[in-house]
DNA sequence: GCCAACGTTGGC
DNA sequence: GCCAACGTTGGC
């Protein structure tokens, strides 16, 4: 099963919503990398280490899990949406969505600083200069070692 | 708020 | 198809 890390802003949408809401369609996703993966390799059940960015303190924050596959992003079609795409057809849509579910919040935040300092991270996507996809994959010896860290 | 990185856009 | 300009991301 794949593991995926998907990015997201604690002041727009935390873990502690995600625990609310239980089920989340993760929309308004914008880049042909990112729109490519989802439409080709992701699946039901997929793993996913859900991330605080653009926060005081940005780290890996919970699990969550692939509940529902690729489909077209409604925002695309909903002028009134800052995620509206004109050239977005419905016959072809340009932009997917899947829907995402919770699984655990973690102990604690397992910190970016964490992460960049755990030598078997060092080809963690998150880690590289530049690096601004907003979902990448995760190696299982990647997940792990989160995960171990989480306990640490 | 700054800045590096890099994707996207559009003129040619 | 090149490339400069621009916009966005996200850590610090």
């Amino acid at each position: 099963m794949a593991c995926w890390l998907f990015k997201s802003e604690p002041d727009t949408y935390g873990i502690d919503d995600l625990a609310r809401d239980r089920i989340e369609p993760w929309t308004g996703i914008r880049n042909y990398q990112v729109r490519n993966m989802i439409r080709d390799d992701m699946n039901l059940g997929d793993e996913i280490i859900f991330y605080h960015s653009s926060c005081k303190e940005p780290g890996a924050a919970g699990m969550a899990r692939i509940s529902g596959i690729a489909r077209p992003d409604p925002l695309q079609f909903d002028p009134a949406s800052a995620y509206y795409d004109g050239k977005s057809s419905k016959d072809d849509p340009r932009w997917l969505a899947v829907d995402i579910e919770f699984v655990r919040k973690f102990d604690r935040i397992v910190t970016l600083v964490e992460l960049k300092q755990h030598p078997g991270l060092a080809d963690f996507k998150l880690n590289r200069r530049g690096n601004r996809l907003s979902i990448f994959p995760v190696s299982s010896g990647q997940r792990d070692i989160i995960l171990m860290l989480e306990r640490a």
